[in-house]
DNA sequence: AGACAGGAGCAGT
DNA sequence: ACTGCTCCTGTC
């Protein structure tokens, strides 16, 4: 008899670029470490690998059924059927040019909420720290590979309900530790039932979300397109915001956040939800530079005060 | 040095 | 409905 240690398996996908989706801002585990991405999904350790024609797992322990990583990797998806029900215009024709292979992920629900809730205002690098320290304090220990350091799994809702508001700080929270623990604690208290809002309306979904402190518009949507799945789930971040002005709208001086919104569901069709993600990916990876650039040059020369009255250029 | 970051919540208009 | 301020903390 022999104990299997491991498993690995691996899926013939024409269009699934790892690397794109995995540092995409809509999950906040993932290392890359020795030519693939490792984190904790389900539960478990796994390692992805980039593959000539699709793309590998391995496991830490042995396992039999592969669901739960199809599932998160969403394999399922169409991707030419959701590529072609985007609108047909040059900026959405550019980021489909340029993010061939991103793809969204399904990801737990919780742990998308809590995720996201840390996001505020905040930039990836500090969000993936946060995520790391409160797993690492409040979360299960996970199986890893023998050459592998210590790996936890994110902790339950459960468990930070009863953390204390400065442990939650020391995980580098900040002002958002008491958002963390009031929405844990609503969870826990049954004012809000996570599994529930699955088989909800969008709108509905959405409100539900919303009652929980520290979660406004832009985390319930991410929280629904990243943990639910919601087709038409489109969160309008900063980012998103000034794409959709300038790729769109150059003439316009303000956007009001309402004839955006307004635009957005009547210009990106069915799965507007993927077509925020290749959009925000494609500004990010292609145009970002170029703005941040602007924005430096028009700040110019320190202090030259003349009148306070400035005209909300805050970007 | 000081503004700002992949925002929310609040008061004030 | 819009404006402006604060809330932690690290970075440019």
């Amino acid at each position: 008899m022999s104990i299997k240690l491991a498993s690995e398996r691996e899926w013939v996908l024409a269009d699934f670029d790892l690397a794109a989706t995995l540092t995409s801002g809509q999950a906040f585990r993932w290392r890359f470490v020795d030519g693939g991405w490792e984190a904790v999904v389900a539960g478990r350790w796994v390692r992805l690998e980039q593959r000539p024609f699709g793309i590998r797992a391995v496991t830490s322990a042995f396992c039999a059924n592969w669901e739960w990583i199809e599932e998160y990797l969403r394999l399922g998806d169409d991707m030419p059927a959701i590529l072609a029900s985007f609108p047909d215009d040059p900026p959405m024709r550019s980021a489909q040019a340029s993010c061939r292979g991103l793809r969204l992920l399904r990801q737990d629900p919780w742990e998308s909420l809590a995720s996201f809730i840390a996001s505020s205002s905040k930039q990836i690098v500090q969000i993936q720290e946060i995520v790391r320290l409160l797993s690492e304090r409040f979360g299960e220990p996970v199986k890893v590979p023998p050459d592998r350091p210590p790996l936890w799994k994110f902790p339950t809702v459960e468990r930070l309900a009863t953390a204390t508001e400065i442990e939650l700080r020391n995980c580098k929270l900040g002002f958002r530790a008491p958002y963390l623990l009031g929405t844990a604690r609503r969870i826990v208290f049954g004012e809000l039932n996570l599994a529930s809002l699955r088989n909800l309306e969008l709108r509905v979904a959405r409100d539900a979300l919303m009652e929980c402190p520290g979660v406004g518009r832009k985390i319930a949507e991410c929280v629904l397109l990243f943990g639910y799945g919601f087709p038409t789930a489109f969160p309008v971040d900063v980012w998103i915001r000034k794409a959709l002005h300038r790729l769109y709208f150059p003439k316009v001086r303000r956007m009001s956040p309402q004839r955006l919104e307004r635009f957005v569901e009547s210009h990106f069709g069915t799965n507007s939800g993927y077509a925020q993600q290749y959009l925000f990916h494609y500004v990010r990876t292609q145009l970002g530079r170029q703005w941040s650039g602007e924005r430096r040059v028009r700040k110019g020369p320190p202090k030259r005060q003349q009148s306070k009255v400035g005209h909300g250029d805050k970007n």
